[in-house]
DNA sequence: ATGGTTGCTTAGCAA
Protein backbone atom coordinates (compact mmCIF):
# COMPACT_ATOMS: atom_id res chain seq x y z
CA UNK A 1 0.00 0.00 0.00
CA UNK A 2 1.11 3.30 -0.69
CA UNK A 3 2.20 6.32 1.50
CA UNK A 4 -0.70 8.36 2.93
CA UNK A 5 -0.98 11.95 2.39
CA UNK A 6 -2.77 14.25 4.59
CA UNK A 7 -3.45 18.20 4.49
CA UNK A 8 -5.03 20.70 6.68
CA UNK A 9 -5.91 24.00 5.18
CA UNK A 10 -7.70 26.72 6.66
CA UNK A 11 -8.95 27.93 3.78
CA UNK A 12 -10.96 31.18 5.28
CA UNK A 13 -13.96 30.87 3.15
CA UNK A 14 -14.41 28.00 0.75
CA UNK A 15 -17.24 29.80 -1.05
CA UNK A 16 -14.61 32.32 -1.60
CA UNK A 17 -11.64 29.68 -2.79
CA UNK A 18 -13.42 27.75 -4.15
CA UNK A 19 -11.37 27.79 -7.58
CA UNK A 20 -7.78 27.94 -5.16
CA UNK A 21 -9.33 24.68 -4.13
CA UNK A 22 -9.67 22.46 -6.82
CA UNK A 23 -6.55 23.89 -8.34
CA UNK A 24 -4.61 22.93 -5.11
CA UNK A 25 -6.22 19.68 -5.13
CA UNK A 26 -5.59 18.91 -9.11
CA UNK A 27 -1.66 19.97 -8.47
CA UNK A 28 -1.48 18.32 -4.84
CA UNK A 29 -3.93 15.51 -5.04
CA UNK A 30 -3.39 14.34 -1.15
CA UNK A 31 -5.31 11.68 -0.06
CA UNK A 32 -6.79 13.38 2.73
CA UNK A 33 -7.61 17.09 3.10
CA UNK A 34 -9.04 18.80 6.25
CA UNK A 35 -11.07 22.20 5.84
CA UNK A 36 -11.40 24.80 8.94
CA UNK A 37 -13.09 28.17 8.48
CA UNK A 38 -15.72 26.76 5.17
CA UNK A 39 -17.65 30.30 6.83
CA UNK A 40 -21.47 28.26 5.16
CA UNK A 41 -23.40 25.62 6.17
CA UNK A 42 -23.11 22.01 4.32
CA UNK A 43 -25.61 22.57 1.62
CA UNK A 44 -23.72 24.98 0.43
CA UNK A 45 -19.95 23.43 0.31
CA UNK A 46 -18.93 22.53 -2.94
CA UNK A 47 -19.13 19.08 -2.87
CA UNK A 48 -19.95 18.25 -6.65
CA UNK A 49 -17.09 20.26 -7.74
CA UNK A 50 -14.59 17.68 -5.37
CA UNK A 51 -16.52 14.59 -6.28
CA UNK A 52 -15.38 15.43 -9.85
CA UNK A 53 -11.77 14.88 -8.65
CA UNK A 54 -12.50 11.78 -6.94
CA UNK A 55 -13.11 13.18 -3.40
CA UNK A 56 -16.20 12.58 -1.13
CA UNK A 57 -16.09 15.05 1.65
CA UNK A 58 -17.51 14.82 5.69
CA UNK A 59 -19.15 18.85 6.28
CA UNK A 60 -19.72 20.02 9.62
CA UNK A 61 -20.71 23.38 8.21
CA UNK A 62 -22.50 26.46 10.23
CA UNK A 63 -23.71 29.90 8.66
CA UNK A 64 -21.07 32.57 7.99
CA UNK A 65 -18.54 31.47 11.02
CA UNK A 66 -16.23 28.33 11.44
CA UNK A 67 -17.61 25.25 9.68
CA UNK A 68 -15.03 22.10 8.79
CA UNK A 69 -15.17 19.44 6.62
CA UNK A 70 -12.49 16.05 5.97
CA UNK A 71 -12.20 15.68 2.17
CA UNK A 72 -10.96 12.07 1.42
CA UNK A 73 -10.15 9.74 -2.03
CA UNK A 74 -10.23 6.86 0.35
CA UNK A 75 -12.77 4.66 2.08
CA UNK A 76 -13.97 6.14 5.72
CA UNK A 77 -16.67 5.98 8.21
CA UNK A 78 -17.39 9.34 10.18
CA UNK A 79 -16.72 9.41 13.85
CA UNK A 80 -17.33 12.68 15.59
CA UNK A 81 -19.24 15.55 14.22
CA UNK A 82 -18.70 18.26 16.61
CA UNK A 83 -16.60 18.54 19.84
CA UNK A 84 -18.52 16.78 22.61
CA UNK A 85 -18.93 18.09 26.19
CA UNK A 86 -21.10 21.19 25.87
CA UNK A 87 -24.97 20.94 24.60
CA UNK A 88 -25.43 24.62 24.12
CA UNK A 89 -22.33 24.72 22.07
CA UNK A 90 -23.28 25.26 18.07
CA UNK A 91 -19.76 26.17 16.74
CA UNK A 92 -18.72 23.80 14.11
CA UNK A 93 -15.26 23.44 14.84
CA UNK A 94 -14.66 20.00 14.60
CA UNK A 95 -15.24 16.73 12.55
CA UNK A 96 -13.81 13.21 12.98
CA UNK A 97 -13.23 10.66 10.63
CA UNK A 98 -11.76 6.87 9.99
CA UNK A 99 -9.77 6.61 7.15
CA UNK A 100 -7.35 4.00 6.46
CA UNK A 101 -6.96 3.11 10.10
CA UNK A 102 -6.31 6.17 11.34
CA UNK A 103 -9.21 8.27 13.25
CA UNK A 104 -8.40 11.86 11.53
CA UNK A 105 -9.54 14.76 13.25
CA UNK A 106 -10.39 18.34 11.57
CA UNK A 107 -10.22 20.70 14.48
CA UNK A 108 -10.75 25.13 14.32
CA UNK A 109 -9.66 25.99 17.67
CA UNK A 110 -10.93 29.54 18.85
CA UNK A 111 -9.15 32.30 18.30
CA UNK A 112 -9.38 34.03 20.87
CA UNK A 113 -9.32 38.16 20.26
CA UNK A 114 -7.98 38.60 23.56
CA UNK A 115 -6.71 37.72 26.54
CA UNK A 116 -9.10 39.85 28.79
CA UNK A 117 -12.03 38.84 26.83
CA UNK A 118 -14.92 36.25 26.85
CA UNK A 119 -13.50 34.68 23.50
CA UNK A 120 -10.93 33.27 25.52
CA UNK A 121 -11.90 32.31 27.82
CA UNK A 122 -14.16 30.19 25.31
CA UNK A 123 -10.64 29.38 23.48
CA UNK A 124 -9.38 27.93 26.88
CA UNK A 125 -12.63 26.25 27.80
CA UNK A 126 -12.60 24.52 24.27
CA UNK A 127 -8.97 23.20 24.92
CA UNK A 128 -10.22 21.68 27.74
CA UNK A 129 -13.19 20.18 26.39
CA UNK A 130 -10.76 18.88 23.66
CA UNK A 131 -8.08 17.36 25.92
CA UNK A 132 -11.00 15.24 28.11
CA UNK A 133 -12.17 14.37 24.27
CA UNK A 134 -8.89 13.17 22.67
CA UNK A 135 -7.75 11.36 25.92
CA UNK A 136 -11.27 8.96 25.29
CA UNK A 137 -10.29 8.67 21.37
CA UNK A 138 -6.83 7.62 22.53
CA UNK A 139 -8.13 5.00 24.32
CA UNK A 140 -6.51 1.13 23.32
CA UNK A 141 -3.99 2.34 21.26
CA UNK A 142 -6.31 3.72 18.26
CA UNK A 143 -3.93 5.42 15.56
CA UNK A 144 -5.10 9.26 15.46
CA UNK A 145 -4.08 12.46 13.79
CA UNK A 146 -5.37 15.92 15.01
CA UNK A 147 -4.88 18.53 12.35
CA UNK A 148 -6.08 22.13 11.75
CA UNK A 149 -5.63 25.89 12.73
CA UNK A 150 -5.19 25.60 16.40
CA UNK A 151 -4.63 29.31 16.78
CA UNK A 152 -1.90 28.39 18.81
CA UNK A 153 1.88 29.28 18.73
CA UNK A 154 4.16 26.86 20.84
CA UNK A 155 6.90 27.74 20.98
CA UNK A 156 9.77 31.08 20.30
CA UNK A 157 10.33 29.44 17.62
CA UNK A 158 7.12 29.93 16.06
CA UNK A 159 6.33 33.61 15.47
CA UNK A 160 9.33 35.44 13.02
CA UNK A 161 8.91 38.26 15.00
CA UNK A 162 7.98 36.71 18.76
CA UNK A 163 8.52 40.16 20.32
CA UNK A 164 5.62 41.48 18.42
CA UNK A 165 3.23 38.39 19.29
CA UNK A 166 4.84 37.98 22.77
CA UNK A 167 1.46 37.68 25.22
CA UNK A 168 -1.29 37.90 22.49
CA UNK A 169 -3.58 35.27 22.02
CA UNK A 170 -1.77 32.79 19.73
CA UNK A 171 1.08 33.06 21.70
CA UNK A 172 -0.12 33.53 25.79
CA UNK A 173 0.85 31.07 28.02
CA UNK A 174 -1.76 29.33 29.07
CA UNK A 175 -2.85 28.65 25.50
CA UNK A 176 1.02 27.13 25.62
CA UNK A 177 0.25 25.10 28.75
CA UNK A 178 -3.36 23.67 26.87
CA UNK A 179 -0.80 22.76 24.29
CA UNK A 180 1.84 20.58 26.33
CA UNK A 181 -0.79 19.04 28.02
CA UNK A 182 -1.89 17.79 24.36
CA UNK A 183 1.67 16.90 24.39
CA UNK A 184 1.66 15.19 27.45
CA UNK A 185 -1.11 12.95 26.23
CA UNK A 186 1.35 11.34 23.87
CA UNK A 187 0.64 13.25 20.88
CA UNK A 188 3.37 14.61 18.84
CA UNK A 189 4.32 17.51 16.50
CA UNK A 190 4.65 16.24 13.42
CA UNK A 191 6.05 19.24 12.05
CA UNK A 192 8.54 19.49 14.53
CA UNK A 193 9.68 16.42 13.69
CA UNK A 194 11.34 17.31 10.65
CA UNK A 195 11.80 20.62 10.88
CA UNK A 196 13.98 22.54 13.95
CA UNK A 197 12.29 26.02 13.09
CA UNK A 198 12.51 28.83 13.24
CA UNK A 199 9.23 28.21 11.22
CA UNK A 200 7.79 27.47 8.90
CA UNK A 201 5.06 29.45 9.09
CA UNK A 202 1.74 28.86 8.25
CA UNK A 203 -0.53 31.93 8.52
CA UNK A 204 0.38 35.53 7.75
CA UNK A 205 -2.09 38.49 8.87
CA UNK A 206 -4.00 40.42 5.75
CA UNK A 207 -3.38 43.61 8.21
CA UNK A 208 -0.27 45.60 8.15
CA UNK A 209 1.16 43.69 5.09
CA UNK A 210 1.72 40.56 7.17
CA UNK A 211 3.17 38.46 4.12
CA UNK A 212 5.36 40.81 2.39
CA UNK A 213 6.97 41.35 5.81
CA UNK A 214 6.91 37.63 6.77
CA UNK A 215 5.74 38.54 9.79
CA UNK A 216 4.30 34.85 9.72
CA UNK A 217 3.62 32.40 12.95
CA UNK A 218 3.14 29.07 13.14
CA UNK A 219 -0.18 27.80 13.90
CA UNK A 220 -1.50 25.27 11.97
CA UNK A 221 -0.30 22.11 13.31
CA UNK A 222 -0.37 17.80 12.77
CA UNK A 223 -0.54 16.12 16.43
CA UNK A 224 -0.13 12.21 16.06
CA UNK A 225 -0.47 9.35 18.60
CA UNK A 226 2.88 7.42 19.23
CA UNK A 227 2.60 4.86 16.21
CA UNK A 228 1.18 7.50 13.65
CA UNK A 229 3.77 9.60 14.48
CA UNK A 230 6.27 6.93 14.11
CA UNK A 231 5.44 6.80 10.33
CA UNK A 232 5.42 10.16 9.71
CA UNK A 233 8.21 10.17 6.60
CA UNK A 234 7.94 14.19 5.76
CA UNK A 235 6.14 17.28 6.78
CA UNK A 236 5.89 20.43 4.63
CA UNK A 237 4.22 23.91 4.30
CA UNK A 238 3.19 24.76 0.89
CA UNK A 239 4.10 28.38 1.48
CA UNK A 240 3.62 29.53 -1.94
CA UNK A 241 -0.06 28.96 -1.78
CA UNK A 242 0.09 32.64 0.13
CA UNK A 243 0.51 34.23 -3.07
CA UNK A 244 -0.90 35.11 -6.24
CA UNK A 245 -4.63 36.75 -6.24
CA UNK A 246 -7.33 35.96 -3.13
CA UNK A 247 -4.92 33.82 -0.90
CA UNK A 248 -6.66 32.57 2.34
CA UNK A 249 -4.54 33.81 5.41
CA UNK A 250 -3.58 30.63 5.73
CA UNK A 251 -1.35 27.76 3.36
CA UNK A 252 -1.58 23.71 3.31
CA UNK A 253 0.35 22.09 5.97
CA UNK A 254 1.03 18.24 4.63
CA UNK A 255 2.46 14.84 6.40
CA UNK A 256 3.56 11.78 4.65
CA UNK A 257 2.99 8.88 6.86
CA UNK A 258 4.19 5.82 5.69
CA UNK A 259 2.42 2.58 5.60
C1' DA B 1 0.48 54.18 15.51
C1' DT B 2 -5.47 49.34 18.96
C1' DG B 3 -3.12 50.89 12.80
C1' DG B 4 -3.90 47.42 8.64
C1' DT B 5 -7.32 43.64 5.15
C1' DT B 6 -10.71 40.15 4.09
C1' DG B 7 -15.34 37.62 4.14
C1' DC B 8 -20.09 37.46 5.20
C1' DT B 9 -23.70 40.22 5.20
C1' DT B 10 -25.21 44.75 4.55
C1' DA B 11 -23.01 48.05 9.60
C1' DG B 12 -20.94 45.20 12.25
C1' DC B 13 -18.59 41.11 13.64
C1' DA B 14 -14.80 37.85 13.40
C1' DA B 15 -10.30 36.96 12.24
Amino acid sequence: MPDLTITTWNINSVRARTERLLSWLERHGPDVLCLQELKCVDAQFPTAEVEALGYRALVHGQPTYNGVAILTRLPFEPAAVGLPGDDTDVQARLVAADVAGIRVVSVYVPNGKEVASDKYAYKLAWLARLEAWLTSQLAGDRPLLVCGDWNIAPDERDANFPDQWAGSVLCHEAVRDAWQRLLGLGLEDLVRRHHDGPGPFTWWDYRALGFPRNDGLRIDHHLASAGVAARCTAASVDRDERKGEKPSDHVPVTVTIAS
